[in-house]
RNA sequence: GCCCGGGUGGUGAAAUUGGUAGACACAAGGGAUUUAAAAUCCCUCGCUGGUAACAGCGUGCCGGUUCGAGUCCGGCCCCGGGCACCA
C-alpha cells in the first residue's frame, strides 16, 4: 500500500489512563494540540472493527486527489465529515470514518513531465505529504483502513468486476469520438483543449473516432431514476440534476425511408403530434447518408471535412452557430408521402440517438433558427390557445392538431397515441422511453491509470484477461516523454499470449472516476485478499450513513457510483439498493485568481498568496493586483473556485502553524453553512482564535473549583434559572443545528452566545459554581467535534478522568426550558409599533385588551377603526386598523 | 444554450413551518488599561432625518397573493457550479 506500514500499530488494549489536569493560563495550540494527536495515535482512538451490539455510522467524505498539498476546499470537506463523525461517537454509535487516495489521474502525468520524475513517485510523495497535513489537523481517521487507488491490490478487484460485467453483457467495444492533436498525434482531455487548439502543440484539434470500452449504464437507467425517491436524507436540488441528466422521455422511434438509397432512416421525436410538420430532416456529418452524399458533392464532402474541426462538448454544441448543408437526398414521410429534404448538421451527434432528427420548426425552437436561415418552409400543426406570430419564433407549446388530415382537432396528448398508434400499424414507428444518459466510455488513452484488462487478439476480436492473470499491473518505473503513454511505446508491455496465441494487451486505462464509484465499499475490508469485498462487513457497514462532498460531484461521480453499487449488489456483494443514505454537498471555497497573459495567448496563474492587491473599489471589487516578487502588475479574473488549473489554491498549513488547528476548524465551520459557497479571507481566523482563548480563560478561572458542585434546580434564585435555562436553550439548539439542520456555523454561534454570558456570571454561591460547571462541561463537548484538540484539554481541567471521544452528549432538562413569561411584539398592520412583556399562560382575550391599551398602540388605533386582531400565542398581536 | 444553486449592513452571515430583518462574528470608530505597543476589557455600529423620543425607508429589480413576504407565486438582471476525457 501507500503508507508506511511501520505507521500502523495494534491498538493498544489497555485503553487511555488519562487522568484529570489543570491547564496552563496560556493557551497555547501547538503543543496541545501535538499532545492529543499523540495520544490518539498510540490509542488507535478511531480504529473501529464490527460490532454488531452497537448501531453503526458510517461517515465518508469524498477522497482526495493527491495533487500536492492540501487546500481550504479539502479542509472544509474533511473538517465536515470529523464534525459529524465525533457528533456521532458522542451519541454511542460505532463510527467508520475512513480516508484514502483517488490517486490515478491525469495532473501526475503533466506533472511527471515538468519535474522529469515518474507519476508513482510523485503521487506517492503527495500522499505522504498530504497525510501528515491531515494528521496535524486533528482529524479522526481509521487509518488503517487506508486505501490508495493507484495500488494493484486496488485495481485488480476493479479489473476483476470489469471481467465479469463483460460476462454479463455489461461491456462493449464501440467507435467513439475524441479530441485529436495531429501534430503531437495523441488523445487530449477537454481540459487539454483551449480555444480548439492543442494545449502543448498548439494545433487545431479534430475529431477522431477510435474503438473505445463502455459500460452499459443505460441498462441501469430506470433503476438509477426510480431509486431516487428513496434518498430521502439526499438535497432535492441534487436529485433533480440526477433526474434531468437522466432525462427519461417517452416517445416514438419512426422509420422513414430513402428511396435513392434504398434505406431506412430513423429518427426519434417526443412530439410525434407535430409529424405532419416535419419541414426537413438533419443527419450528423458520420451518419451513412452523409457519407453517401459526400462522396456525390464535393460541397457536402467540404462541409463533413469541416465538423472535424468542432468541438463535441455539449456546452459548445449548444451556444455554437447552427450549420448545415443539403444532401440532396430526400426521405419520404411515411403517413403523407411528401419528400422530406435531408440536411447534414452540425448540431447532430452520431454518439447520441439515431444520429439523425426530424425537425419542425413551426414548434421547436432550434429547428426553426435552422429553418429560417436556410430559407426552409414552417408548417405550423398546432394551434395554441392565442394566435401565433411565426415571424418571431417557434410555437412550442401543446394545444390541438391542425393541417394534420385525420388527426385534425385532437389534442396534443390524443394526437401523440393516434399518430403513434398508427405509425406502429403500418410498421413505421415504435414508441420508445428513451434517456438522455449516454453509456459510459471509460476508455482513455492515457498512461497513469488503471490498465483495462482486455487482450486483443490476432483475428481483431477481443476477450478479458482471464482471472488467473489480474492484476494487470501497471509499470510504475517510467520516463514520460509528454506524448505517448509508456504503456503503448513499449512493446514488451504489450505483448502476451491467450491460449498459446499472441495477444496484445490494451494499452487504455480507465477512466478514473471507475477507481471513485467503488471505494467507498472497499473501506469495509480494505486489506481483503480473497474478493472485491467481504461481503458481511460490506452489510455491517454499507450504506454509508452521511456521504460529504463538493456539489461539482452532484451528476457524474454519484451517478457512477450508485451504478456501481447497483452493480455490486447484482453480484451478490452487498444487499442494499443504494450506497449513500445521506448527502452533504459543500459549496465550494473561493479565491480570487490572478493570471498574465503570454506572447501565445496563453494564461500564467499566479497564486492570490503572492499577489498583493494594490487598488480595491469600495465594495471590495479588485482594481489593481500586483505580483510581489516582481513588482509587475497581474491581471484579477474574478473570484473562482479554488483549482489546480488556476492556482488559486490557498494552503491551510501557514494558517494551522500560526494559529492551531481549532482555530482553523473553527473558522471553517463557522464562517458559512456548509452549502454555500465560502469566499476565504485571512479575516475572521483571528476571531475564531479569540473566542478559544476566552473560552480557555473561562476554564481556567474555574478549574480549582471543578468536580465539586452538582446542580440542585430547586435551590436556584431566578438570575440562576434564567442562567441555567440559556445552558439548556443552548444544549437543545446545538443538539438540533449539528444533527438534524447540519448548520454549525449557528451551533457554534450559540456556543458563543452562550460563553458570553458566563463570562458575566457570578461565581460567588455554591449554586454559581454547579451552574458554572454545567455550562462548562455542556460547551466542551458541544464544540468538541468541531476543536477536539482544545476540548480535550478543557475536559479534564474541568475535573473528567474519562476520553472525551467517548463522553456523552449532554441532555436537555426540559424543566429548565420553561419560562414564566414571554415577549410579545405588537404590530399595527404588520410594522412592529411596540413590545409587552406577558405571563406565558396568558389567553387571547386578556392579550388583546392589554395591547390595545396600550399608548404605542393608540396614538394608531385612535386614527382609525379596528377592523380585526390576529394573536399569534407566544409571538405576536397584529392589529389590522383602517 | 440547457440543468441546478446563490444574491440580505462596510464584510461573513442569522431569521428552521409566512409572524420582531440583521443573532453570532469580522472590520471600523470611541473609551479604559499601559512609559509605549501588543493583548485584554467596555461602548457605538443598516440607511436617511432628528439633541432625543421617534418617524420614514430597507433583504438584486419589477409586479402579485396575504392581516403580515427575506420566506409563497409570475416576469427579469447579475454571479457561481455542472454539461459526459479536470477531479
Amino acid at each position: 500500500m501507500t503508507f508506511d506500514k511501520s505507521e500502523v500499530r495494534e491498538k493498544e488494549s489497555t485503553g487511555s489512563n488519562l487522568m484529570t489536569r489543570k491547564i496552563d493560563e496560556q493557551y497555547q495550540p501547538s503543543t496541545l494540540e501535538a499532545e492529543v494527536q499523540e495520544r490518539w495515535e498510540r490509542e488507535q482512538v478511531f480504529s473501529v472493527q464490527e460490532d454488531s451490539a452497537k448501531e453503526k455510522f458510517y461517515c465518508l467524505s469524498m477522497f482526495p486527489y493527491p495533487s500536492g498539498k492540501l487546500h481550504m476546499g479539502h479542509v472544509r470537506n474533511y473538517t465536515l465529515s470529523d464534525v459529524v463523525s465525533r457528533y456521532q461517537r458522542l451519541h454511542g454509535k460505532n463510527v467508520l470514518h475512513p480516508i484514502g487516495w483517488d490517486a490515478f489521474g491525469l495532473p501526475a502525468e503533466n506533472a511527471a513531465i515538468q519535474h522529469k520524475t515518474a507519476p508513482a513517485h510523485w503521487t506517492y510523495q503527495n500522499i505522504s505529504e498530504m497525510r501528515k497535513q491531515l494528521k496535524t489537523l486533528g482529524f479522526g481517521y481509521d487509518w488503517s483502513r487506508e486505501i490508495a487507488t493507484c495500488h494493484p491490490e486496488y485495481y485488480r478487484w476493479e479489473q476483476w468486476f470489469f471481467t465479469k460485467l463483460y460476462e454479463k453483457g455489461l461491456v462493449y467495444k464501440k467507435n467513439a469520438t475524441v479530441n485529436w492533436d495531429p501534430v503531437d498525434q495523441t488523445v487530449l482531455a477537454n481540459e487539454q483543449v483551449i480555444d480548439g487548439r492543442g494545449w502543448r502543440s498548439g494545433a487545431p484539434v479534430e475529431q477522431r473516432e477510435i474503438p473505445q470500452w463502455f459500460v452499459r449504464i443505460t441498462a441501469y437507467a430506470e433503476e438509477l431514476l426510480n431509486d431516487l425517491d428513496q434518498l430521502d436524507g439526499w438535497p432535492d436540488q441534487v436529485k433533480a440534476m440526477q433526474r434531468n441528466w437522466i432525462g427519461r422521455s417517452e416517445g416514438v422511434e419512426i422509420t422513414f425511408h430513402v428511396d435513392a438509397l434504398d434505406r431506412d432512416l430513423k429518427v426519434y421525436t417526443t412530439r410525434p403530434d407535430t409529424f405532419f410538420g416535419v419541414t426537413y430532416m438533419a443527419v450528423a456529418a458520420q451518419h451513412p447518408v452523409a457519407q453517401h452524399a459526400a462522396q456525390q458533392t464535393p460541397e457536402v464532402a467540404e462541409f463533413v471535412e469541416s465538423c472535424k474541426q468542432q468541438k463535441v462538448a455539449e456546452a459548445d454544441l449548444a451556444t455554437m452557430e447552427k450549420r448545415g448543408i443539403a444532401t440532396g437526398f430526400t426521405a419520404t414521410h411515411p403517413l403523407t408521402g411528401e419528400q422530406i429534404p435531408i440536411f447534414v448538421a452540425n448540431f447532430v451527434l452520431m454518439d447520441y440517438g439515431t444520429g439523425a432528427v426530424m425537425a419542425v420548426p413551426a414548434h421547436d425552437q432550434r429547428d426553426f433558427e435552422f429553418a429560417t436561415t436556410y430559407q426552409l418552409p414552417i408548417k405550423a400543426v398546432i394551434q395554441g390557445e392565442s394566435e401565433h406570430d411565426y415571424s418571431t419564433g417557434a410555437m412550442v407549446e401543446k394545444g390541438t392538431l391542425i393541417n394534420s388530415d385525420e388527426f385534425d382537432g385532437l389534442s396534443s396528448a390524443d394526437g401523440f397515441n393516434a399518430i403513434a398508434d398508427k405509425l406502429q400499424a403500418i410498421g413505421k414507428g415504435e414508441r420508445q422511453v428513451n434517456y438522455r444518459l449516454r453509456d459510459w466510455g471509460v476508455s482513455r488513452q492515457r498512461y497513469w491509470g488503471t490498465p483495462i484488462p482486455m487482450l486483443n487478439l490476432g483475428n481483431g476480436e477481443s476477450v478479458p484477461v482471464p482471472e488467473h492473470d489480474l492484476p494487470v499491473k501497471l509499470p510504475e518505473d517510467v520516463v514520460m516523454d509528454g506524448v505517448t503513454s509508456p504503456i503503448k511505446a513499449d512493446p514488451e508491455w504489450r505483448q502476451t499470449t491467450y491460449q498459446g496465441l499472441p495477444a496484445e494487451h490494451e494499452t487504455d486505462t480507465f477512466d478514473t472516476f471507475m477507481e471513485s464509484s467503488w471505494y467507498y465499499a472497499r473501506y469495509c475490508s480494505p486489506r481483503h485478499e480473497d474478493g472485491m469485498l467481504d461481503p458481511d462487513k460490506a452489510n455491517y457497514w454499507l450504506p454509508v450513513d452521511q456521504y460529504i462532498g463538493g456539489i461539482e460531484h452532484a451528476i457524474l461521480h454519484l451517478l457512477y457510483a450508485r451504478f456501481f453499487h447497483k452493480l455490486l449488489r447484482d453480484t451478490g456483494f452487498v444487499q442494499s439498493d443504494e450506497p449513500f443514505k445521506r448527502l452533504l454537498c459543500q459549496g465550494m471555497v473561493l479565491a480570487d485568481s490572478f493570471y498574465r497573459e503570454d506572447s501565445k495567448g496563453g494564461k500564467t496563474w499566479f497564486s492570490p498568496a503572492d499577489v498583493e492587491i494594490t487598488k480595491g473599489n469600495e465594495r471590495g471589487e479588485v482594481l489593481e493586483a500586483v505580483y510581489v516578487k516582481d513588482g509587475k502588475p497581474v491581471f484579477h479574473a474574478g473570484i473562482s473556485k479554488m483549482s489546480k488549473s488556476k492556482n488559486n489554491g490557498i494552503d491551510p498549513q501557514t494558517m494551522v502553524d500560526r494559529f492551531g488547528a481549532d482555530t482553523v476548524r473553527l473558522f471553517m465551520m463557522f464562517a458559512a453553512p456548509p452549502e454555500l459557497t465560502l469566499e476565504w479571507s485571512d479575516a475572521g481566523v483571528e476571531g475564531a482564535h479569540r473566542f478559544l482563548r476566552r473560552l480557555w480563560k473561562l476554564v481556567y478561572d474555574f478549574q480549582d473549583f471543578a468536580g465539586h458542585y452538582p446542580v440542585d434546580a430547586s435551590l436556584l434564585n431566578s438570575a440562576q434559572k434564567a442562567l441555567r435555562r440559556e445552558t439548556h436553550k443552548t444544549i437543545a439548539k446545538v443538539s438540533d443545528d449539528m444533527g438534524r439542520r447540519q448548520n454549525f456555523n449557528t451551533a457554534i454561534a450559540a456556543i458563543m452566545e452562550l460563553s458570553n454570558h458566563l463570562q458575566k456570571a457570578p461565581l460567588a454561591t455554591d449554586a454559581d459554581k454547579a451552574l458554572m460547571q454545567e455550562a462548562l462541561n455542556a460547551i466542551v463537548v458541544m464544540l468538541s467535534p468541531i476543536t477536539p484538540h482544545i476540548c480535550d484539554h478543557m475536559w479534564r481541567a474541568l475535573g473528567h478522568s474519562s476520553d472525551l471521544n467517548f463522553a456523552q452528549w449532554p441532555d436537555v432538562d426540559q424543566d429548565a426550558l420553561i419560562e414564566d413569561e414571554k415577549l410579545i411584539v405588537l404590530q399595527i398592520n404588520g410594522k412592529v409599533r411596540a413590545k409587552i412583556t406577558v405571563p406565558a399562560d396568558i389567553d387571547k382575550s386578556t392579550i388583546e385588551t392589554l395591547a390595545l391599551e396600550q399608548p404605542q398602540i393608540q396614538k394608531y388605533t385612535a386614527e382609525g377603526t379596528v377592523r380585526k386582531v390576529i394573536y399569534v400565542p407566544g409571538k405576536l398581536v397584529n392589529i389590522v386598523v383602517a
